[in-house]
DNA sequence: TTTTTGTTGTGAAACTTTACACATGTCCAC
DNA sequence: GTGGACATGTGTAAAGTTTCACAACAAAAA
């Protein structure tokens, strides 16, 4: 299903709908109303109903929004239905993580393959992604259509990475190395680092605790 | 040095601006113009102006802005002049992950303690930081003025972390579990999940590859 | 000197995102 | 059945954020 011009935000959101909406799916409850789903995520339940509103989701008004109905209508919006491919580069401690904690999270996306320089490494299998070394990327992404790939290697290395994923054929980047990255307009690029969220928090945290002084 | 109402998106890229100018610091180049930190950012040389605009900031007509005076003026206005302490509960993949890149990284937020409850991870030193048993957590965050806390423990585990923080007088929380927390409105909390960002890639990159075909 | 080039700084417009306000609908209690 | 409580859905206003357009200026080139 498509969507014209759903908002970028709109978008993150219906992707932690469907995390907390998993998150609560049971036999017991089947319904869930809008400001549930706004406390969850610390948002306002207009928020929430205006989102439904743009992916054209109609709740009940007795009732609330039939949960598993909503998990699938957002998946018919946001996954490809096709599927699409995964490839984690760099297995180390943010590697590893990203993989275990994907693990059987998600139908339409599959983690293919990691990518690392470490003989320890390579040739395993971790949480059922196979490790092979770096320079098997190129074949590897191409044979298996791998579309999305995900940077986690020491920072020096990761603009070669980069170049070597889009000239792969890769269509999207996440880059969790601090390293600005050059990428044609075609491929998609999404950077975070831990360090901003920290001093987000710690920003904010000053400013409140002078406010409710 | 305190600004009123700086936008939330603002003081995310100053921390950027920074981590980024920290990277090209270097003896050579005392100096850089707004479009070389708009390439490195992704961003427009207007959204720089802007936002160093807003911090009253003034470069030189020629010659830029000099990297230092900027790295120096930004600290001034997101640190703490006093200093903020930090902690880490859960000292697996994802922790360990945070406290290895944040290592040496800045001097106005120390990272004073880890907590855990695998016994061998406890009274030991990870990077620099000790890693104590969770119970005594309540004891080490008052001791230390620890003010900001990172959860990083399996998720069914974080609701109950969140209390004991928010019990033991933290300010600010970064949540990385999937769990929805509730803490009181003066306590600022952030949130990150890795297969969010993941879909958004996902959801763009499919986007863009129709629109480039 | 004068012109050209290339930058910063910024008012105002445009765009994006969120919130308000309320019409509408459903069920339940009485 | 009638009124009250409590949802959803949505036009419109407000707030937040980014971009446009250009004045002001400094240095280098002509
Ligand atoms: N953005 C963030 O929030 C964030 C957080 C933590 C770490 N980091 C960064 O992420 C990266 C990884 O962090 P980590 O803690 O997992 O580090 P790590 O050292 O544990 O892992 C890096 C892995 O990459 C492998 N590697 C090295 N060179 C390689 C190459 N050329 N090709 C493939 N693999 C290679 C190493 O063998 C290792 O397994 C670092 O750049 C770090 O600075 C970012
Ligand atoms: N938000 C994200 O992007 C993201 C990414 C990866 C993992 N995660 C989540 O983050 C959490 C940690 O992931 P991980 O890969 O580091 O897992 P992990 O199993 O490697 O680490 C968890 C650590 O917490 C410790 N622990 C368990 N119970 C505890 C308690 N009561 N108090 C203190 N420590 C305790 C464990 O001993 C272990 O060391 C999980 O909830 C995971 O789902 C989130």
């Amino acid at each position: 299903m498509f969507i014209k011009n759903l908002p970028h935000k709109t978008v993150e959101r219906l992707s932690q709908y469907r995390r907390a909406l998993l998150l609560i799916l049971s036999k017991e409850k089947t319904h869930v109303f809008s400001h549930e789903i706004a406390q969850m995520l610390h948002i306002t339940p207009v928020q929430v109903r205006r989102d439904l509103m743009l992916i054209g989701y109609s709740g009940n008004l007795r009732k609330g929004y039939d949960i598993k109905e909503l998990i699938d209508l957002i998946g018919k919006i946001i996954d490809s239905e096709r599927g699409q491919r995964v490839a984690v580069v760099g297995l180390g401690n943010l590697g590893k993580a990203f993989i275990s904690y994907f693990k059987g999270k998600r139908s339409k996306l599959s983690m293919i393959a990691a990518f690392d320089v470490n003989p320890e490494k390579i040739n395993r299998v971790f949480d059922g992604v196979p490790c092979y070394h770096i320079n098997q990327l190129p074949e590897i992404i191409k044979q298996n259509n791998i579309s999305i790939g995900i940077i986690t290697v020491p920072s020096e290395q990761a603009p070669e990475i980069a170049e070597a994923l889009v000239l792969s054929g890769i269509k999207g980047i996440l880059n969790y190395t601090p390293k600005p990255l050059n990428v044609p307009a075609y491929v998609y690029l999404e950077e975070y680092d831990m360090i901003t969220s920290l001093e987000k928090v710690a920003f904010f945290a000053k400013k409140n605790d002078e406010r409710f002084k």
